[in-house]
DNA sequence: CAAGAAACCGCAATCGATTGCAGGGCCACG
DNA sequence: CGTGGCCCTGCAATCGATTGCGGTTTCTTG
């Protein structure tokens, strides 16, 4: 190791070097060339030296000697002229509807706790549901050179968006997906959950069933309806329907969603309803109990998602469990799989939902 | 505009050269280069004519010609080389605790829609409230060289952490502060959100009071206790607590310390307790009822923090509620602020808090 | 002992955008 | 007609890390 001599001289260049030009005179790091001026090497070999699969390149003194003096000078290697380098950032952008939606809390724990097992780190932007606002954050992320995107916000009339970004990011669709566009996918099995529902009721002996759902142009929404629809036919009957919902999943919506099936088919009110949310379940279970209706003696009511403290509620709610957390994950799994071999085919999972039985669905009352 | 007689040759470039050296073979788009030959000028008056600043700069035809040509290359500036040039990513990166934890998602959600307006995008990681997760988080959000952090993570023993990394960065707490260290704060006024409680209590005639109290290493628990106790200790009166809670904001949690309350001090119970957050308020109901004590009959219960669908508990909750989504515009504001002129004093912003009044408290029974 | 291999390290190009400086063209004014 | 000034562009360095290639040194082997 011959350039140990050396170090004593090139330990003594001073790291106050201002920065160049017209930089915004900001904090001043210790850079690779740093190092290797203090550890009297070249700049590649204090690269080789640091990089985790590289290192076994350098002889072991020179690297132990490398290290010290990068521990020394503090030195942290530069994510950013990396990232230009390599043409690889290590970060991923993830794109959800709405941010304060707390069903979405799980799924993004569960993507960054896959994904920091991997080093690689998450830039979360909100869409709001907006199909401008989608594309405007999908350029940005674009920009931001990602190596791929997640997104949970896709509805039906961003098709052409999300075909266009996928063309040039590895793209992963996860809780809603999207027909015939061939995109790696990781969501819940709505479908089933919707049957789940459909069969509780059913299996309590309801005959007369109506559902208030979400949006059409919402995956989730519109399978859930489907599995509804598609169990309760199996069974021979017909369902009534209000799906005037918006996007917003709040009390104040469900409750007018109950008030118009009220007011619409008030004489002939089914036993037994399904909402396609846990908020929205709520505020129809308040218009209801409103009108005259016991919960669940003259109204069952189904709920989805299993959102926090529904056990708790008056009477505790009849919902319909996803498995956020694992969903979040399995979408990272499947980005990083992506990334690590591209040009398998576009893989999709889909992951069941649970039941809760609770005491907002009871045997029809004879 | 002379440059334009040059474009027909130099529109025949094409694009597919290969990306050179070892990178990996990704996609290739567009680069200044690319867009300077097609349009047959410098890649120096490119980058004038497409910044948003130095366009002025540039001859009215040749910046429209330029525009013209980068959108038909479908050109989009590469952030990543643009960051290392101008030692500023535009990134920020945003520690919290629990991403699980259904309080976070409106302070994200306010940070998000401050940032996007600014164009900077947000890093989002999770510590899970363990000191040495927060470090490494910490050391890799800076390697990502963020413009700045915001954290909501901090506990007392992160004090060291937290002070080397805002010598490196600009650092903002929110939601928790950390006494004598001269950082950004955004928090809420947590010590009058526990007096609010208190004095709710009190002007329904409690006397003797109680309260379950979250872990002391951190600040927003801390005030709520002093809070609590010094508007008590105000009108003469001492406040029995319970203080083993853990940082799992959990129902069960609540049971627990609900339990160990009426074990050591069934002989004596509180006729009203403050609970530091909702589900452990909803578990110490649960366990109350459990042991006999109808709410509010024999016992009024206040929460903490106004979740989702506490309204519709039974009974309707009692609870704080903070102003989450302001709080994270605000942080959000501050670090921008902290970015666009360094060298300011600490800033530090206090948001008040707003008891809801609901079922759970009602009058002492004489 | 010579030739070949292996281990190790330095050189320099490269990723893509930004910007201080300088130079060329053109107009105005003395 | 000459000089000064303004407008616009080009030149080339720079941010910091990575890596193919080539050159030394040392070790192995026939």
């Amino acid at each position: 190791m011959p350039q140990c001599g050396i170090e004593a001289n090139a330990a003594g260049t001073t790291l106050t070097r201002r920065t160049g030009y017209g930089m915004t005179p900001r904090r001043r790091n210790a850079t690779l060339k740093d190092v290797a001026a203090a550890a009297g090497v070249h700049t590649s070999t204090v690269s080789r030296a640091l990089s985790p699969d590289k290192r076994t390149l350098v002889n072991t003194e020179t690297r132990e000697h490398i290290e010290q003096v990068a521990k020394d000078l503090h030195y942290r290697p530069d994510k950013v002229a990396s990232s230009l380098r390599r043409g690889r950032t290590n970060v991923i952008g993830v794109i959800v509807a709405d941010l304060g939606n707390p069903f979405i809390s799980p799924v993004l724990r569960g993507i960054e706790n896959a994904l920091t097992g991997r080093w690689v780190m998450q830039l979360v932007v909100e869409s709001r549901d907006s199909s401008d606002r989608l594309a405007r954050v999908c350029e940005a992320l674009v920009e931001q050179r990602v190596d791929a995107i997640v997104t949970t916000a896709a509805r039906t009339g961003d098709r052409s968006t999300l075909r266009r970004v996928a063309e040039e990011v590895p793209l992963v669709l996860a809780v809603r997906d999207m027909p015939d566009l061939r995109v790696a996918t990781v969501a819940h099995d709505d479908v089933l959950g919707g049957r789940l529902a459909a069969r509780h009721l059913l299996d309590l002996g309801h005959s007369h069933l109506g559902q208030l759902v979400g949006p059409d142009d919402v995956s989730s929404f519109r399978h859930r309806r489907r599995g509804f629809r598609d169990a309760a036919t199996d069974a021979g009957l017909d369902v009534l329907e209000i799906s005037d919902a918006t996007l917003l999943p709040t009390v104040e919506e469900g409750r007018r969603l109950m008030e118009l099936l009220l007011r619409e088919h008030g004489d002939d009110m089914p036993s037994a309803v399904f909402v396609h949310n846990d908020p929205m379940a709520v505020g129809a279970l308040d218009a209801a109990r409103a009108a005259g209706l016991a919960c669940p003696d003259d109204l069952s009511i189904v709920g989805y998602n299993n959102s926090a403290l529904t056990a708790y509620l008056d009477p505790p709610l009849t919902t319909i469990h996803l498995p956020g957390y694992e969903l979040g994950r399995l979408a990272a799994d499947t980005v990083i799989g992506m990334l690590d071999e591209p040009g398998v085919a576009p893989h999709t999972v889909t992951l069941p939902p649970r039941l809760v039985a609770r005491a907002s669905t009871a045997p029809l009352s004879p």
